[in-house]
RNA sequence: GGAGGAUUGGCGGAGUGGUUGAACGUGCCUGAUUCGAAAUCAGGUGUACCCUCACGGGUACCGGGGGUUCGAAUCCCUCAUCCUCCGCCA
């Protein structure tokens, strides 16, 4: 959630930012919110003087009472009830200003970093760092993953409809032990990197899905367990970024580096199709995160070293892969500059996304009200988080891009995690 | 799931209706003392919003929400969390 304040003061650089995001009438609406803040100050400010004055008397009447005179405190107990009608109606109208104010802040989407490029669609996303060798080809009787994993005995999509519905596969055998591989390996790597191990629960409460800015705006995306009104993660960043909701930092405790593990929970409605076949997207997966949070200074080179970080990882996976920076309009709703990962399908010709790392400024915090002290008080931080890795089409390019007539070779970092050099066939 | 107890400032811990944003201790900061330090002494030390160029002032916050009252950390209701005991259980 953007502040008012920014709003006032850094006008002229919002409405370029959410230019960029296609965003309609911003203009008006910024108009709105600081008419509705000026109303809301107004207000307060009416309220604040009301109870004084109420404080003030009371404290008149307990002197009075002290002292005996029983019927001069009577005549100032009417005035205050005098006032505290009024200050009930002044209440009112402000409680209600602030829903308001707040409805219509929630609707604004984060402001593009300087460096972000306008556009609306994926086409118009900036290439910022190609794959430097050659893509790798394969022979025309290549097979894309869906098909390996019924060969190899990777996953089963079937026993997944058995159990629960379409998109949740069930990984079996050593495609399980593949996939425990990856996340094993990338928590190594991801600690050695300095950031801190959580496990953190699955379902969050609506305060916490708020804060890091899925609700209101991704409500139909997640799971809700209506019962006990939890969300079901669509990923750990949720959980692992509330877990600083509220705090106040000491600057030496910055950055915070957090990783975790967790599966993810996302109903993609209206998403089927033969792109979305196989791993390519389905409603439960694994996903390894990174976190940061620190000060507005050094975020962008924080998000750089995370983009060089999960670049490493996907080196030593020996994936070729290529980074995008987001246009405005791919751009995620709650941040200011993303980098997507996408790594090559041989087989399926085409790039798939393996990562985004994202820097979201003051976006959460201000809704996380986590800050950090300053000589000049205190300041809201940047958080920052990425995939580090997500992994259903890891799997899927190590699938297609290693097939041999000898079966999946895999990336020798993997051998000692998977406890073999490749991957055979079962079928 | 049942019964009881608890929830106060960075920490510990007072406070059961009237200058209590909160005693006292501790921690931290500044100053004095010291060659320096320790000890000691003095002063300061929460967050948010609003007004003010500033000095300064106002309001709110003692787990969350609501209520009673002229006035609530203090009384009432409700929710949450933690602890103890019982039950159940991976």
């Amino acid at each position: 959630m953007l502040q008012v304040q920014t709003l006032r003061d850094e006008r002229d650089r919002v409405l370029t930012g959410l230019e960029k995001r296609n965003i309609p009438d911003a203009a008006a609406k910024i108009d709105e919110i600081t008419g509705l803040d000026d109303r809301r100050k107004e207000l307060q400010a009416r309220n604040d003087a009301l109870l004084a004055e109420r404080n003030q008397l009371s404290r008149e009447i307990g002197d009075l009472f002290k002292s005996g005179k029983k019927e001069e405190a009577g005549t100032l107990r009417d005035r205050v009830n005098t006032i505290k009608e009024e200050s009930a109606t002044t209440e009112t109208a402000l409680a209600e200003v602030l829903v308001e104010l707040d409805d219509r802040l929630v609707q604004l989407p984060n402001v593009p970093h300087e460096l972000v490029p306008a556009g609306a669609t994926p086409e118009d996303n900036e290439v910022y760092r190609e794959y430097a060798g050659e893509l790798p080809t394969l022979s025309d009787d290549a097979k894309p993953h869906w098909e390996l994993a019924e060969e190899y005995g990777i996953f089963s999509l079937e026993l997944g409809v058995r159990t629960t519905g379409s998109g949740f596969p069930v990984f079996t055998g050593q495609g399980a032990r593949l996939q425990r591989a990856l996340v094993n390996l990338f928590l190594d790597r991801n600690t050695a990197a300095g950031y801190t191990e959580y496990a953190p629960p699955l379902l969050v409460n609506e305060d916490t899905a708020r804060a890091t800015g899925q609700l209101p705006d991704k409500e139909g995306q997640m799971y809700h367990v209506q019962t006990d009104d939890l969300y079901l993660i669509p990923t750990a960043e949720v959980p692992l970024t509330n877990l600083y909701r509220g705090d106040l930092l000491e600057p030496d405790q910055l950055p915070v580096r957090l990783t975790g593990y967790t599966p993810c929970f996302r109903r993609e409605a209206g998403s089927y199709g033969s792109h979305v076949r196989g791993l390519n997207r389905v409603h439960q997966f694994d996903k390894v995160e990174i976190v940061q949070v620190t000060t507005p200074e050094e975020s962008y080179a924080k998000l750089d070293e995370m983009v060089a970080h999960v670049g490493g990882l996907l080196d030593e996976l020996r994936l070729p892969y290529r980074i995008l920076r987001l246009c405005g309009g791919d751009m995620g709703f709650t941040s200011a500059m993303t980098f997507d990962f996408e790594v090559w399908s041989a087989a399926q010709k085409r790039w798939l996304e393996v990562s985004s790392v994202s820097n979201f400024e003051t976006f959460q915090s201000n809704r996380l009200k986590l800050r950090y002290r300053t000589e000049r008080g205190t300041q809201l931080v940047h958080t920052l988080n990425g995939s580090a890795l997500a992994l259903p089409r890891i799997i899927a390019a190590l699938l297609e891009n290693n097939q041999s007539q000898e079966g999946i070779l895999l990336p020798e970092v993997l051998h000692p995690y998977v406890g073999t050099d490749r991957l055979q066939r079962i079928n």
